[in-house]
DNA sequence: TGTACATCAGTGAACGCGCGTTCACTGATGTAC
DNA sequence: TGTACATCAGTGAACGCGCGTTCACTGATGTAC
């Protein structure tokens, strides 16, 4: 620290100095490893170092901690997706390329993360709580958009880009969620479980083809 | 009983009589009721009017009694299916108009039986068993068939049609499945729970509709 | 036809487990005088 | 600049809970002689 944290009025140490965040973390280690029912909050505070209870300053209930380890989930499959968008360039395209382009890459963003980190798809999506206010920060990327969010901007540029018309924009979103969050259930714990790899891919490959042909 | 049990062997009552159906009948009602996490071994003894070790002259464990819960969840959704297959004669239509409608009916059977049966369908699906074998009888339906083998009939009829081209029919269950797979669970608890009924039904049709035209 | 016996479905009591949560507390820190 | 004090993050001990599972048992039933 080359200066004073100019943030004031903000206990920077005591005993364990950022007990919030290592709960935090450690939850969300607990998801990756073993979906929604490993968030154990007695677990949490054995890896963060402290005796059970003082998660209660931090955290009113086990559910609460649940849901703010949920909100990481969805940012970081938020960030998954910005990832894959990032990777091509609309300037070398054109508008219509670009559009189908960026549904490809937020249903394949979607499919790498469920695999990737399959217990943290899991706590995303398990037990959805419809409570929580749909612009919450904690769950976005970097952009300050959730997943979902990030879908209706990709359908939106299909329809300027004249590729899907205006008609059936609307629940669009819905339409190509839903094929691509069941593929992923079925693969994850699912009947689909034993495809292999080179199956899978190609299976989720012809998926999207299918979206974009029958949106 | 008109005459005697042919069947030798059996003993047919002892105190409870048949306590083996009792317990699975009331892990059905517990799955029905509040999805496979309810259903307690405990509970079911407990409601079967028995002390709870007795599960075990029926049971090996808990896993086994929730795996038997499953198959009649199964079960219950593919004779949901077979009632909706009922309700046309392929006599009265072209074959095209009928294995298109056979492909509509199980669609339409699925989330029917997601929305009536929560609890059910969540039972059947959640921590599905890669283990079980694939024609066990105790999760098919009255045609002997489970709910994906029925979905391989329809498909089937689509390419004896002539509807849906021979090269795209290996895999096409798994796509076919997804879609509507991925929409019950959204419904069911995920983003799309706040959807009214009306909403619902004209995705769902959406839905149906993207599957024919994408397949 | 009557009696002795083996079977085995259900009993009764107890286990250890880990969980979420509550309570009264302590003691290092930041702040006011 | 030094001292008294309020704050409040984390402690220590304990709860009640319901779960799955194990053990040695009992006593009504079906069967063999």
């Amino acid at each position: 620290m080359t200066h004073a944290n100019l943030r004031p009025k903000q206990r920077q140490t005591y005993r364990h100095g950022d007990l919030r965040r290592a709960l935090l973390e450690a939850g969300v280690a607990l998801a990756r490893a073993g979906g929604p029912e490993a968030v154990v909050l007695r677990e949490a505070t054995r890896r963060a170092g402290v005796v059970p209870n003082a998660a209660y300053r931090h955290f009113a209930s086990h559910a609460e901690l649940l849901q703010a380890v949920r909100a990481a989930a969805l940012a970081a499959m938020a960030a998954e997706m910005e990832g894959e968008l990032a990777r091509f360039r609309p300037e070398a395209m054109s508008q219509a390329e670009f559009a189908k382009a960026s549904l490809r890459a937020i249903g394949s963003a979607y499919l790498n993360f469920a695999e990737r980190e399959p217990g943290l798809f899991r706590t995303a999506f398990a037990s959805f709580d419809p409570d929580v206010p749909e612009g919450d920060p904690s769950m976005a990327g970097a952009s300050g958009l959730n997943p979902f969010q990030l879908l209706g901007v990709a359908l939106d540029r299909l329809v300027e880009a004249g590729v899907l018309p205006k008609e059936r924009r609307a629940d669009a979103e819905f339409l190509a969620w839903s094929t691509v969050h069941g593929f992923a259930l079925l693969v994850l714990d699912g009947p689909l479980r034993p495809l292999g790899p080179g199956h899978r891919q190609a299976i989720a490959a012809r998926l999207l083809e299918m979206v974009e042909k029958g949106l």
